[in-house]
RNA sequence: GGGCGUAUAGCUCAGCGGGAGAGCACUGCAUUGACAUUGCAGGGGUCACAAGUUCAAUCCUUGUUACGCCCACCA
């Protein structure tokens, strides 16, 4: 006998080591023979991460669809696994150790030792969240789980080779590439991220207007007219004046540019002004040049023009040729580096005496930054010159202005633009056949209004920087030679050869010597400085220089003519690592065995559906599309499911810093995995955020206890398990009832599945356990129990017992533990576990059960409402009389006698031709109920309950009369919907004939 | 600036061209037998506003208002 309630808290450990046990979802576990496959790749989190709601709804989803389909018979694999997660590992670990003390920086240990480090703590701690998965049921195959680092230590790691496979394939086909850009730096983990990997936001900030004055104190005449074309101001100036945002970066200015059409400034156009910044005698002159990027009606229409860290001045520099002078360092610091200051300023006088081209080798070399502001923090920087240029009495005014603020999403800082040597994918080559995909059908999203932004992302791709200065991730594997050539390959062995033949092949004596020059000993040295310098992580050696550890050497030889009997090459690789979803865009083929061909591969791709949040559709799915297709010819998904985000009650986004953060462990500790997973799907619709109360939890935990009690219902009354029954074969009306409504709710909530509408789905079976099968079909049920009719009893028993069953497989996929629970212990041997039983099949209807049932249903309720009206109380027991009864509601009396009785409380049926005297009277149909409530009634409450009802019967007949004599409708509208008013005008006469008939009676008492 | 979305009961939300729904909350009644994590009954809505299409609009179209999100962005 099952125990009063069920507790989550000791049968979910318990059911879960049943399926552990029994390998219940290994891929294709409990699948027919020759079953068709389905496949699904789980999101990986983070190695850092512990399960958060967003993991919660979209685990359940995934789960949900899974032990769905696994029920249906299909060869399911859900993949499992974790992403190494680069910045986000890096920063927990780094933050760990930093709490052991000072000398635990990762610089100090070194990137060989930090690294093992990180690969500890992941052994450790990393992976927590999949013992969190398994608590909220997820039917992962287990033995699959695979990471996007591979396995530590394993040479040849599968997972490792997918990548460096593919960076070599796609850099071999010139969609990888290195490119010096400006790009967005993040100034506290030192490194290069992409464009999603800044957040934009509104803060307060300033605008400062200075005046830039003219070289050699010359003056113009600047005149400044209205729309009309009127002079609103003349007067003469030696200044041009500039707004700006971001004074530190004059420092870097290159130029001054005006709209082509700006007459204002037409005299000054190709002269020289000076910035005002620095030390008096050696101020940095800039041209006065033209372009169409100032808008003329914004500011003074002048722009500074600061290519290295401003990305619409970058533009402007790259088309007219002006310098580029990066001011900072990898922290932000103004830099402390560098030539003096005055040799800076003597280049940029030759560069527009000559009218020529920057020298880009001159651009990092040459440091702009005076003493006084040299290693000032950025902001500091800014709050010296503002200052500085004040004194001088070169400010025009400052205003009060929102700015966008570019900020890391992970480390909060604000982004630098930064003019730096980096990888990028060509994505928007890759892009065109994976927008191609969506748009022609081979990859669904769902809901299908992502398609727009998923177009709109994807039409306008930008290359994607995907080298990052960190030290957890897959290093690029690009060696570089002495002279900074770069070779792609699988292996250091590999870049050797190519090194080998590339050098072997330069016989050009000038050329050689100019790739390894006299000494191969300080040319080495010599690339190294640039190749690897402090900021991408190298330690320095005793001795102050900058190192780089080369993996290995080889010699070569063979090029004797050039000179150089025997040459040493050391190659260096690129100590830079790849973003992490450089790794998981291949995810759903290298978790499946490629590069190699294997079997899984070729059976579970393409998978058949990806379940993933919106917040991650640009990062992850549009490259997984690119990626996929490119390298496997095939969408890696048949649909795309994008759910919404959980949001907390109030509908705010949960965050730390807000402190609304709501734990899933915690609530599958007070509530249970099966109730927080019915919760989030049966919030899940589509296209709407899930906004979570927990009272809903403790709610959809109720109706996993009414389905337990009802169980234990059934388990007090005899239910018997008949393997060889057919609903057919029931006899009892209520019973046919039952079975019909099953199929009913069994189609509602596979169409609901298959379409992935998890809510209707979860929707169609609450409203089945609770209002049809407990609510009625128990109810229906105590009477017979109790009664004399053995074989009604009989069958009764084995009905209960099959809809139970069929009720538990209808739940499994959202409240698996429970539902394994009740199939373990309601049967004495069960074959399989109920995670592998077949679906239920909707094949069974009796309409006329239905009616039959419903008529019983409506007498019922119709009988209750008066008693409560009425005020009745429950233990008093009234006659029921049936007046006008026709021979089918006769035969329904008789047949439900017992069951109105009980259920409505009614001491004996009487067929009656008039209605008896003080009785509350309500339709049956074609004939009238009549509760004789004598002294109890209050005819004024009874008549005026009577005139609601005819009030309401009167309103719905002038509509629906209303529709019916307009000619119009009856000519146009279709004519079911023409048949199914005429009905319901018919039903509506009935009613008030009766009601009518009713209050008469009442009147004549 | 571009795109997407939302507005239905006190709250959280389904629904959607032909009779306004659920859960929670609220009110009344019920407590020996599956279940108080319960049962029965009930109150509560100009379906944001306006115009249009239609025989018919909460639903479709357009506009307005309010709120939310994404992308881009003027120094």
């Amino acid at each position: 006998m099952l125990e009063k309630t069920y507790d989550s808290a000791s049968a979910e450990p318990r059911i879960a080591a049943l399926w552990d046990k029994a390998e219940a979802f290994k891929a294709g576990a409990g699948a027919k023979p020759g079953a068709e496959a389905f496949s699904i790749v789980i999101p990986p989190p983070n190695v850092t991460g512990s399960l958060h709601m967003g993991h919660a709804l979209n685990n359940t989803l995934q789960d949900i669809l899974a032990r769905f389909e696994r029920m249906r018979g299909k060869d399911v694999l859900w993949q499992p696994g974790m992403d190494h997660a680069g910045i986000a590992t890096q920063m927990v670990v780094e933050r760990q150790l930093s709490q052991k003390g000072a000398n635990f920086g990762r610089r100090d240990m070194g990137r060989e030792a930090f690294v093992e480090k990180i690969w500890e703590w992941k052994a450790e701690s990393g992976g927590l969240i999949f013992n969190q998965l398994k608590r909220l049921g997820a039917s992962c195959d287990w033995s699959r789980e695979k990471f996007t680092m591979g396995a530590h230590g394993e040479a040849g790691d599968q997972m490792v080779d997918a990548v460096t496979e593919v960076f070599v394939q796609l850099y071999n086909e010139g969609l990888i590439y290195k490119d010096k850009r400006l790009v967005n730096w993040d100034t506290k983990f030192e490194t290069a991220i992409s464009d999603l990997e800044v957040e934009n936001i509104e803060v307060d900030g300033f605008m400062w207007h200075f005046k830039y004055p003219l070289a050699g104190g010359e003056s113009y005449e600047y005149v400044e007219k209205d729309a009309d074309g009127n002079v609103t101001l003349r007067e003469t100036r030696h200044y041009i004046s500039i707004a700006t945002t971001r004074p530190e970066t004059m420092l870097g200015d290159g130029a001054v540019a005006v709209h082509p059409s700006d007459e204002r400034y037409r005299p000054i156009i190709g002269k020289l002004c000076e910035i005002p910044v620095g030390p008096k005698e050696h101020r940095r002159l800039i041209p006065i040049i033209t372009d169409e990027y100032p808008d003329k009606d914004f500011g003074s229409g002048a722009v500074k023009i600061t290519g290295a860290h401003d990305a619409n001045d970058y533009g402007v520099a790259t088309r007219n040729g002006i310098p580029m002078y990066r001011l900072m360092d990898t922290k932000g610091a103004m830099r402390a580096d560098g030539a003096p200051y005055a040799e800076a300023a003597s280049q940029a006088r030759a560069f527009v005496a000559v009218g020529g081209q920057p020298d880009a080798n001159a651009v990092d070399a040459v440091n702009l930054v005076p003493d006084e502001y040299r290693g000032l923090d950025r902001f500091e920087a800014r709050k010296r010159v503002v200052a500085d240029i004040d004194a001088d009495g070169l400010m025009i005014m400052v205003e009060n202005k929102k700015i966008m603020q570019p900020f890391g999403d992970r480390s909060g800082t604000v982004i630098e633009p930064m003019l730096t040597d980096q990888w990028y994918v060509n994505a928007e080559e890759l892009a065109k056949p994976a927008i191609a995909a969506v748009r022609e059908g081979r990859t669904k999203l769902v809901p299908e209004n992502w398609d727009k932004t998923y177009y709109q992302w994807m039409e306008n791709i930008q290359p994607w920087c995907i080298s990052r200065q960190l030290w957890w991730g897959h290093q690029i594997p690009v060696w570089y030679g002495p002279d900074g050539k770069a070779f792609c390959a699988e292996n250091y062995e590999l870049a050797i050869e190519q090194a080998e033949e590339y050098y072997s092949e330069l016989n050009d004596d000038a050329a050689l010597g100019e790739a390894f020059n006299d000494s191969t000993i300080s040319q080495y040295e010599k690339i190294t400085v640039v190749a690897v310098d402090d900021a991408y992580g190298s330690s320095k050696d005793q001795s102050g220089r900058y190192r780089a550890k080369p993996n290995s050497s080889s010699t070569m030889t063979g090029i004797e003519d050039g000179g150089y009997a025997e040459i040493e090459i050391d190659l260096v690789r690129d100590p830079d690592v790849l973003d992490t979803w450089f790794s998981s865009a291949l995810w759903p083929f290298s978790t499946l065995g490629w590069p190699e061909k294997t079997p899984e591969l070729a059976r579970y791709y393409q998978t058949d559906v990806l379940v993933t949040g919106f917040d991650i559709i640009f990062f992850w799915v549009a490259r997984m599309m690119m990626m996929g297709i490119h390298f496997m010819k095939e969408e890696p998904f048949h649909t795309v499911y994008v759910h919404a985000l959980v949001r907390d009650k109030d509908g705010q986004k949960m965050s730390k810093s807000k402190g609304n953060v709501i734990d899933p462990l915690d609530l599958i500790d007070e509530y249970g995995a099966d109730a927080l997973r019915f919760t989030l799907a049966i919030m899940a619709a589509q296209g709407r955020d899930v906004k979570l109360d927990p009272a809903r939890i403790a709610g959809y935990r109720n109706f996993g206890t009414k389905l337990w009690n009802a169980t234990r219902f059934a388990e007090m009354n005899g239910m018997k398990a008949d393997p060889d029954f057919k609903p057919e074969n029931a006899k009892l009306a209520v019973n046919r009832w039952i079975l019909t409504e099953l199929s009913r709710a069994t189609a509602e909530i596979t169409d609901a599945i298959t379409a992935f509408r998890f809510n209707d789905a979860a929707g169609a079976a609450y409203r089945f356990v609770w209002n049809q099968l407990c609510d009625w079909h128990l109810e229906l049920l105590k009477p017979v129990f109790m009664g004399a009719d053995e074989a009604a009893k009989a069958e009764s028993q084995v009905v209960l017992a099959h809809v139970l069953d069929e009720t538990f497989k209808l739940l499994h996929p959202f409240m698996p533990f429970m539902t394994e629970e009740l199939w373990g212990v309601t049967a004495e041997k069960r074959k399989t576990l109920l995670c592998h039983a077949p679906w239920p099949q909707a094949s069974f209807s009796d309409p006329a059960a239905a009616d039959d049932v419903n008529w019983l249903i409506d007498t019922v309720t119709a009988i209750r409402s008066i008693r409560s009206e009425m005020n009745v109380p429950p233990a008093t027991q009234a006659p029921l009389y049936v007046v006008g009864a026709n021979a089918q509601t006769k035969d329904r009396l008789a047949r439900h006698e017992t069951a109105i009785k009980r259920l409505s409380r009614v001491s004996e049926i009487q067929l009656s031709d008039t209605a008896p005297k003080s009785s509350a009277q309500f339709t049956m149909g074609e004939a009238t109920g009549c509760l004789p409530l004598g002294s109890l009634i209050d005819l004024t409450a009874e008549n005026a309950r009577l005139a609601k009802e005819l009030a309401r019967i009167e309103g719905d007949m002038a509509k629906v009369s209303g529709k019916l004599g307009n000619e119009r409708f009856v000519a146009n509208a279709k004519p079911e919907v023409v048949a199914a008013e005429r009905a319901r005008l018919a039903e509506l006469e009935g009613e008030k004939v009766n009601v009518e008939a009713a209050k008469a009676r009442l009147a004549e008492l």
